[in-house]
DNA sequence: GAAACAAAACTGGTCAACCAATTTTATAAA
DNA sequence: TTTATAAAATTGGTTGACCAGTTTTGTTTC
């Protein structure tokens, strides 16, 4: 409908066409008339048939098949596909892996002495929050963002928004959560950040990537002995790989 | 979808505009662009984006009047996110350098046979495309996709469809748009496209890294040429550097 | 008669041109 | 200057022609 309250052509038709599937015995597999055949028969074109063809397709109406016809579905709405996606954790760390590594060697090029102080800022955060017992997903989150705002790139930064984004929205990292936060791993993590700072403090690329690449090895190491203590729900995300190491 | 896992092709142009308007800031009210436009951006015929425009209408992202254009509607599915960013080209290309190289050297190690096959028909799409002066942002697209693809990690699928989401939205690259699908750097772009594939094909990590990263190096160089003749509003997306090579 | 192959007649997919409603712009009158 | 009105430009709406896969049909071969 549109806001006037006139239905558009095409809506019109798909709602005759839909009423003709309901109400005239047609069963799930049955084939529909053509397209042509209906354009011929209501005497209008066949774009407009298609339009049709499209929203009956899109309810669930319709089985459209090129080169052999429609056929009438007994199925649920097609959706399109841009609700929120569900990444799993460790597919979500290989991509990380590869990309953070990456955006870490390059900032290591552009860094300035102020992202360095700043970094150091956040390390100290992140070193005081573990020293009170207190959950510090903000600083660690921050350490990487910094990182990526050392590149001065905002689509970079962009980027890494969206893989935290992506972590937060992951159903099987929240689940994770509790274990994650309750141990030592932090500890070594914090050394592993510790790391990545001398690297990008001495501009030393190749350093920075590496010890990224050896961070997120680490988390994902973590993460695999976490999920192994026979939680049936990780099947099939156990089994993504590491990248290489750069 | 239809049966077989092909998604139709009104289909994949509106989950492309549905995210354009969810992730880009779109916010009730605002008019979207129209038909034509999109037909031009996209080298398709305005058909098909008039299907995909139906679909949006369902789904309740649009609101099309006649005569007038179409325009955000107040859904449910209307992200309330912020403003639309728009991103330099050159920002744009710097990030696709870091990020897409690494993925393609990524995807060396994971690429299958029947990968390679799809590339080599994109290609072919490609080539046709040139050879009859004709528009194909689509296969451009594609190839690049498709690599993202062949490392079966979703989350760089989605980072790489983000990448070209961006560039969509960038009013820079819109307004550059006629200069470089005029001129026979398409051609070389497309020899570029040969030299990933052979490297991919060959399992080639390093080179595979190397040959996107030229390949984008090109288009980067390509772009300077092309806005050093005068247009002022270009000062400040200059001097955004290339990445290191690889 | 059965199987293999070729052709032709279907099917939906895509396109460019034209139609009709709306908005914008230009012009004239107050 | 403001308003009224008409013309032009811009928008979505509709159409018929042609393209590209499928299915059916006809022919050949054994």
């Amino acid at each position: 409908m549109t806001r006037d309250g006139t239905k558009r052509r095409y809506q019109e038709i798909a709602e005759l066409l839909a009423r003709r599937i309901t109400e005239e015995g047609y069963r799930p597999g049955d084939k529909f008339p053509t397209e042509r055949q209906i354009s011929l028969e209501m005497g209008i074109s066949r774009s407009l048939v298609r339009e049709a063809f499209i929203v009956l397709e899109i309810e669930g109406y319709l089985d459209v098949r090129k080169g052999s016809g429609s056929y009438v579905a007994a199925g649920e709405k097609i959706s399109l596909n841009v609700q929120k996606q569900d990444f799993g954790p460790f597919e979500l760390l290989q991509a990380r892996q590869l990309l953070e590594s990456s955006i870490a060697g390059f900032a290591a090029s552009t860094i300035t002495k102020n992202d360095i102080i700043q970094l150091r800022e956040t390390l100290e955060i992140e070193r005081r929050a573990i020293e009170n017992g207190v959950e510090d997903y903000f600083a660690d989150r921050q350490f990487h963002l910094q990182i990526a705002e050392a590149t001065q790139n905002s689509v970079l930064v962009d980027h890494v928004e969206d893989l935290w984004t992506k972590r937060e929205n992951s159903s099987m990292w929240a689940r994770l959560h509790d274990r994650i936060f309750d141990l030592s791993y932090r500890t070594r993590w914090l050394d592993d950040h510790a790391v990545i700072l001398e690297a990008l403090r001495h501009r030393n690329a190749e350093q920075a990537r590496l010890a990224m690449w050896q961070h997120l090895e680490n988390v994902r190491l973590t993460l695999l002995e976490l999920s192994d203590v026979g939680d049936p729900e990780f099947d099939g995300y156990l089994y993504t790989p590491a990248v290489a190491s750069p």
